[in-house]
DNA sequence: GTTTATAGACAGAGAGACTGTCTTATGCAA
DNA sequence: TTGCATAAGACAGTCTCTCTGTCTATAAAC
């Protein structure tokens, strides 16, 4: 009988996910011993795009590749869980500006510290000019995505 | 004011997260004008597991690293778009054994082939030697990932 | 000033995962 | 052989996160 999955386990696309899945887990369980037990990696949509001065829904769902109406659900999560704060954007009277509180900034903070401490993990193993490769190879794939296809 | 995300946009988790998701994406969306317009991504749990015997669904759902009861579903779905087939086990009268229908196997080998020319098309921006280096390492790094943790 | 565009809110739906419980079948041991 | 622990899966319910569609209020443009 003829194998079902010719080429299956090397397969770029799978190794991202594999990687992504276990760099999540593993951070995020990190972060939820750290006393940031409701963090949710869903909630890394509006972390990682918040501006220092506080960004509107709509300007997070485009950055984060989503509907502003799923958007506004999870900074609306987020600021019950005193992650942001949202307030009237004195500017527009239609916006609302989402700013991170005292307990956001730590949460990034927090973030940013675990995800460097796995890669350094890995780095143990790969050493760090081959990771640093690895890395520079994935932004230049990530680049190539990018551009719309002929 | 400080910077928010000091060290984001080269992380590996983030990499690895836009890579999947884009290429995911560009796969699913050719596998659907293929004519595969109802498989999911959730549904590659599935078929990325599946043995050319057929198994058992508490074996896919270990494979999968998800609970018996959501391996379940999906291969329920899957049954009833056809690209499965449920039938009880003649070795064990309490199990069901998951096998490929015809469309089935047209959808892996449709996956599989789109895949490959996604990474062609990566290929054509980087080089296959790049390519097939950052796709060692990635490889590396899922194994160092596997390891318990000291 | 009227029309159009924009920001967000509200309601509802659906996918995909989970936990907990239950039934049935197997297999081993008293 | 009976009786119990184990295992496979089914059933019910919940939760998170995403979507679509519609609506209000404000801003901007003509």
């Amino acid at each position: 009988m003829t194998d079902i999955h010719p080429v299956d386990g090397a397969r770029l696309a799978q190794l991202c996910r594999a990687i992504y899945d276990k760099l999540r887990e593993e951070i995020y369980l990190a972060a939820a011993q750290e006393g940031f037990v409701d963090l949710r990696p869903s909630h890394s949509n509006v972390l990682r795009h918040l501006d220092a001065a506080g960004s509107r829904i709509v300007d997070l769902a485009v950055r984060a590749d989503m509907t502003k109406q799923s958007m506004a659900y999870l900074t609306d999560a987020l600021a019950k869980l005193d992650y942001v704060e949202i307030r009237p954007d004195p500017t527009d009277g239609r916006a609302k500006l989402v700013v991170l509180t005292p307990r956001g900034h730590d949460a990034i903070a927090a973030l940013t510290r675990l995800s460097l401490a796995a890669e350094a993990r890995i780095a143990t193993h790969l050493g760090q000019a081959k990771l640093d490769a690895v890395r520079d190879g994935l932004a230049e794939i990530r680049a190539a995505l990018e551009e719309p296809r002929q």
